[in-house]
RNA sequence: GCACCAUUAGCUCAGCUGGAUAGAGUAGCGCACUACGAAUGCGAAGGUCGGGGGUUCGAAUCCCUCAUGGUGCACCA
């Protein structure tokens, strides 16, 4: 399909004569007016008043002019220091749906990563510890924009960078051996571990002892000592059986579930390096680098008594990452509390040399409250993921058994579309918004939501099934022979949706380069608002053949650019609900 | 105390590298199911874009400042 702002760009270059503006100048100033009745493309006049000395409306007046008779255009106006272009309508509408059937799945895909490595590093909840609303950001932007570069041509490397290590472990182990049994953990391992974990945590205040033991144990435990090893590879088995059951209903898989323990041995390496380019220095008995020069406070890398930091570990993956992965791209979606730490330790590594520092890069997102203020595990102020997940299903099911509405298999259809919901809408807003938590909020169906979504998906799938699969078949073979009238579908309703699909490629780029699932989100919802729109005005299944043909051909490319987009947020388009 | 982020309609939020009259959803109000699915569509109403300066032909958008809220800042991750 050509791309209109190229060619207008040229059209007006030409027009203009001379070298008042670049080529490049001229692609970025072309916008598209937020009212329709400006036409579907605008040029601005203001930049060039003082280059060819005369007033943004009389310039915009010549050009307007002079572009006039172009095919390309319906029709060319000028108004004040606009040029006002329309594009004409019935070319536009059958080279957009051609492409949109022929490359059906692929559709919004390309090829700009050119097969480049990215890897993106997400979820990533601590073992043993609940999976609560707060690991679904995360979990579901990360996913997202996992899908987002893998639909831009890169390959695409999904990175569980499980919190497995600390001495938090050692007082696991600590109070297992002391209060636990293996029964209890088996049956509801996260569950259980917390509870030896705070009980550990209210031992300890009346036995002091106990924390030496913890850190003893864990000492053994970085040494590799047999029994300690088992105990705590038993733990971490336990707690990643509970979070997939999580990733299933997702839908989410990963590459790798190599979390911090993996890189533990990895460090020296990289603090030998520190010393030997003379970075790191002593301070209260802590190993450190200052980082004034870039504005930063002083990042620990070393406790005193020797034992290393967070930060320490995220270097030495980073390292270890780029040998074993070369990537072009480092991402982190990681929350925004840690901006300080990635802007440390990025910076730390660019110190050290390496020319790849810069493409590591931290996503980062605001934090989830509750109503009754932020999350406590300890004290029982949390809500499961899973929990409102299932709350999500059931909620469906109701609605769904309340409407009547005939589908194949309910419990399918309420999983896609609770779930879809919730997904959705964590992915609607900017993430860096915190939100609260609100259970009305999440169960909401109406409106910008995904069940709206979902369900315009599922009209046109009727529509397209009333028509049945020879009419189907038929629009499709018309498109991809050049051989459907387009006059039949200049309406403003069906032009107007057919324009948010062709943008739909170009929404999906930004998405990934903005590291910003929400762009598409919010795309998704204006397509399926059109559509909806387009439903109501006209009648699609009509008598006249042609107009009916070309009509499908809407619904078709309409119902294609929303499974496609859903797909890429991480959420399924069901046929029925 | 210092740094970073946020502040747009009653509520929840869009608004791209500065561009035409600041847009949705939701709540409330008024309409539309004898056409292909009403989890829908249409209409009216709703705004000192946190306050104040500045840059510019032009600012919700850029700069400064103040206010409010959030997050982080040495042995947790």
């Amino acid at each position: 399909m050509i791309n209109y702002i190229e060619e207008i760009a040229d059209i007006l270059l030409e027009a203009m004569g001379g070298d008042s503006l670049s080529r490049e100048e001229v692609v970025s100033m072309i916008e598209i007016p937020q009212d329709e009745k400006m036409g579907d493309y605008a040029f601005p006049c203001f930049k060039l008043a003082k280059v060819l000395r005369k007033a943004p409306p009389l310039i915009a007046a010549d050009i307007a002019e002079s572009i006039q008779g172009f095919d390309l255009f319906e029709k060319v106006e000028s108004v004040n220091a606009y040029v006002n272009m329309f594009i004409s309508r019935e070319g536009y509408v059958a080279d957009l749906l051609k492409d949109v059937v022929a490359q059906k799945e692929d559709f919004g895909k390309s090829d700009v990563g050119g097969g480049k490595k990215v890897l993106v590093e997400y979820s990533s909840p601590n073992i043993a510890k609940p999976f609560h609303i707060g690991h679904i950001r995360s979990t579901v932007i990360g996913n997202s924009i996992a899908l987002i570069y893998q639909a831009l041509g890169f390959d695409v490397e999904k990175l569980n960078h499980l919190g497995d290590y600390g001495t938090q472990f050692g007082k696991m182990i600590c109070a297992y051996r002391r209060w636990g049994n293996k029964e209890d953990v088996i049956a509801s391992p996260i569950k259980t571990l917390l509870t030896y974990y705070t009980k550990f945590h209210v031992e300890a205040e009346k036995d002091p002892t106990l924390d030496q033991e913890a850190r003893d144990i864990f000492t053994r435990l970085e040494q590799g000592e047999p029994e300690e090893m088992e105990l705590w590879q038993w733990f971490r088995e336990e707690s990643l059986k509970e979070f997939n059951r999580v990733y299933d209903m997702f839908g989410i898989t990963f590459d790798s579930y190599n979390g911090e323990s993996f890189y533990s041995d990895k460090m020296p390496r990289f603090l030998d390096e520190l010393k030997a380019k003379g970075l790191l220095k002593e301070s209260e008995g802590a190993q450190i680098v200052e980082l004034e020069e870039a504005g930063l406070p002083p990042a620990l890398i070393t406790k005193s008594d020797g034992s290393t930091l967070y930060i320490t570990r995220d270097i030495a993956a980073a390292v270890y990452r780029k040998e074993h992965y070369d990537f072009y791209k480092n991402i982190y979606v990681v929350a925004s509390q840690q901006n300080l730490h990635f802007q440390q330790w990025i910076e730390i590594v660019e110190l050290l040399g390496y020319e790849w520092a810069r493409d590591c890069v931290h996503v980062p997102f605001g934090l989830i409250s509750m109503e009754e203020g932020t999350m406590s595990t300890r004290e029982g102020r949390v809500i499961f993921l899973e929990d409102v997940l299932n709350k999500a299903v059931e909620k469906t099911k109701e609605i769904i058994v309340e409407k009547g509405v005939n589908t194949d298999n309910v419990e399918e259809t309420a999983r896609q579309v609770g779930i879809g919901a919730v997904v959705f809408q964590e992915l609607s807003n900017n993430r860096i918004k915190d939100y609260v938590f609100s259970w009305d909020r999440v169960l909401n169906f109406e409106g910008e939501t995904g069940p709206y979504v979902q369900y315009t998906h599922a009209r046109a799938a009727s529509v397209l099934r009333k028509a049945g699969a020879e009419a189907v078949a038929a629009a499709e073979g018309k498109c991809l022979e050049d051989g459907l009238d387009g006059t039949y579908i200049v309406s403003d309703s069906a032009y107007e949706l057919l324009k948010l699909i062709y943008a739909m490629p170009a929404v999906i780029e930004e998405a990934g380069e903005r590291y910003e699932p929400s762009i598409l989100t919010r795309h998704i919802i204006n397509i399926a608002q059109a559509f909806n729109r387009f439903y109501h005005n006209e009648h699609v299944l009509v008598k006249d053949e042609d107009e009916k043909t070309a009509k499908l051909a809407v619904v078709i490319a309409a119902k294609t650019a929303i499974k496609n987009g859903l797909a890429l947020l991480g959420m399924e388009a069901p046929e029925k609900m």
